[in-house]
DNA sequence: GTTAGCACTCAATCGCGAGGAGTGCTAACA
DNA sequence: TGTTAGCACTCCTCGCGATTGAGTGCTAAC
């Protein structure tokens, strides 16, 4: 069987009906709702044949009916189309940004969170593939070295080193020529053990705080492989009775804290490349397990080659696609932007 | 009336049994919990006492007693002593411990909140009083200037600044110096405008740099002032059906996620001067809103002069307040000796 | 092909009564 | 005078059956 104009239509109603009440939605209401004008007993037969199609189902007999994950992934589909609306709250609420990404960031997740009203997350740009820029050393103390690294998109990091040998102005002078000259413009992956060694000779009897350097270089990097995540409007879901139980509100506020989680959904929605970007995973297709009564819209944002990250929503099921897809489209364009003339 | 030995001991068999079960208790259970040997009816009488004294309350006429917030407060009172526990774990988990303050904070607050199935929160330590450490600009690309401050206690802040004017190598270094000579030592407040004046006059035509150094600093010290704060188990709450049901939990997780009013918690914390530092709020006692049918456990830990954080335990009323003041009591020397050695 | 009508289904809701935990009070006892 | 046994009473909880009502599938008529 074909999903015709008119089975369309009402699959269409179906579904937004009940986004908007979150009931099972009854023929009858139909009926009267679409512009179809066609009595409640022929929607019903035109019901049965979606539900055997697999678009919607019933949670009981005598109940209404209630879209499919594939019902919503139809809905989804045939509905992925631009829209451009709330800019303007949005770019008013940039104006006012830091030059702290971080708080930036922050504060995007609960524009989302409100602006929505599910609940949100979005990731800081990974630094992982990501050139260096500057590296810096100074003495900040006895015995103690403070170590920043500057990556492509001036995301910085520090670290304090403890060092045995204690070193003098010029050397240090010396020592951030060197790794400046030679990591600069490198990628993470780029710098090996070869070019280790390479460096470790130059540095002569420095050669073991240049390693010292180059490891607290790396754990930098690492220390961002457990990447920052932002999320906002949590409670939200207890806006949506169908998420709102005991039982699933804690699995789904644990997943939410627990940002390893949402470090695989981020990893997820990196190695689906697409066009726009933007994924939209529906039930049993999140690849988190505690959001699998959810359903998952995400957005990739991406600064510079290799410097990316992801914006999430995290909803009922019966979330407003529609909504929510240009918002996120909408904020993902703003953050390049913002990149883009911070530049 | 007073509370003789018998209606102590009364009392504390109440509050404890209620603190197991959650359920309202009983005159019988009383009866042959305690080792007091007296009968059902004898312990009725006692108990009908305790209510009037406002120790304990009926939640309707034919049920058992559960502890008042007054009820809570005694025993928390009789009760606050030193505890010896559960410091191995800790010890264990302290030990795989990263430079990274931020990534240790919230590694803490997991460990706490896993370990007493409350949730819980810790703010990173304040800088507000902190006294300058060490100053550093680097030049990372054209018209961008890297700003590092370190204060007391290795707080370390980033800030990237546009200059309109460019700087030579030896024109940063000498600007270097003078921040470093002049300001070094100083906390935050000290830095007034008599102070800016003379380093400007000093910087010669780099004034207006200088300026925006300033700027940078007091920006990146104030950005500081909506202070980090990490949470952690915070889907705990769904372990206690007192605050499990919708509305209640709602509003005391958006309330643990706004760290805006967490930051209230902590300046009260800051505010109550006691010798160990731990404050117990019970019920209405404390001073966020969202938290009225909670308990609230603190404790200030202090790693230098001005340098402090909390670290806080969100639970029901009935939490078992004698581990919980181990585990903060504990968790606070953690810090403080970790910080101790570090230095 | 569409529609009106009707019998049927089944979750949700309400009312009601039994059960039971716990109390307060009184009277007897040591 | 303090303690205790006994009893009537309260009131929450739970389970059960009846009722309700929304919604369906099917059939027959248009």
């Amino acid at each position: 069987m074909q999903l015709d104009e008119r089975k369309t239509k009402i699959l269409q109603a179906v579904i937004r009906n009940y986004l908007e009440t979150g009931e099972p939605v009854g023929s009858r209401t139909i009926s009267k709702y679409t512009d179809l004008n066609l009595s409640s007993a022929t929607i019903r037969n035109e019901m049965a044949d979606l539900e055997e199609m697999g678009y919607i189902l019933q949670p009981h007999t005598s109940a209404g009916r209630i879209p499919s994950d594939k019902g919503y992934r139809f809905y989804v589909d045939t509905m992925m189309e631009a829209r451009e609306r709330e800019v303007v709250e949005m770019k008013e609420l940039l104006l006012e940004r830091q030059d702290k990404m971080e708080q930036m960031l922050k504060q995007m997740a609960k524009v989302l969170a409100t602006n929505t009203q599910y609940a949100t997350m979005i990731s800081a740009p990974q630094i992982h593939h990501n050139k260096l820029k500057f590296i810096q050393l100074s003495r900040v103390a006895q015995g103690q070295i403070l170590a920043v690294v500057v990556g492509e998109g001036n995301v910085i990091k520090n670290n304090i080193l403890s060092v045995t040998q204690e070193l003098d102005d010029e050397t240090l002078l010396k020592l951030n020529m060197l790794l400046n000259t030679h990591l600069n413009g490198l990628s993470m992956e780029e710098i090996n053990l070869g070019m280790i060694a390479a460096l470790k000779a130059k540095a002569g009897i420095h050669s073991d705080i240049v390693g010292e350097v180059l490891d607290a270089v790396a754990e930098t990097i690492k220390a961002d492989e457990d990447l920052e995540i932002y999320t906002s409007g949590t409670n939200n879901i207890f806006r949506y009775p169908e998420l709102a139980d005991q039982e699933r509100a804690s699995r789904l506020i644990s997943t939410l804290e627990e940002k390893q989680q949402l470090t695989e959904l981020v990893r997820e929605t990196f190695s689906e490349e697409e066009g726009s970007g933007i994924q939209v995973y529906i039930g049993d297709e999140t690849p988190v397990s505690g959001m699998k009564d959810c359903s998952v819209v995400t957005a990739t944002y991406e600064l510079g080659e290799g410097v990316k990250g992801t914006i999430g929503i995290i909803g009922p099921k019966r979330m407003d696609y529609d909504k929510v897809i240009g918002m996120v489209r909408n904020m993902q364009s703003q953050l390049e932007d913002l990149y883009r003339d911070d530049k």
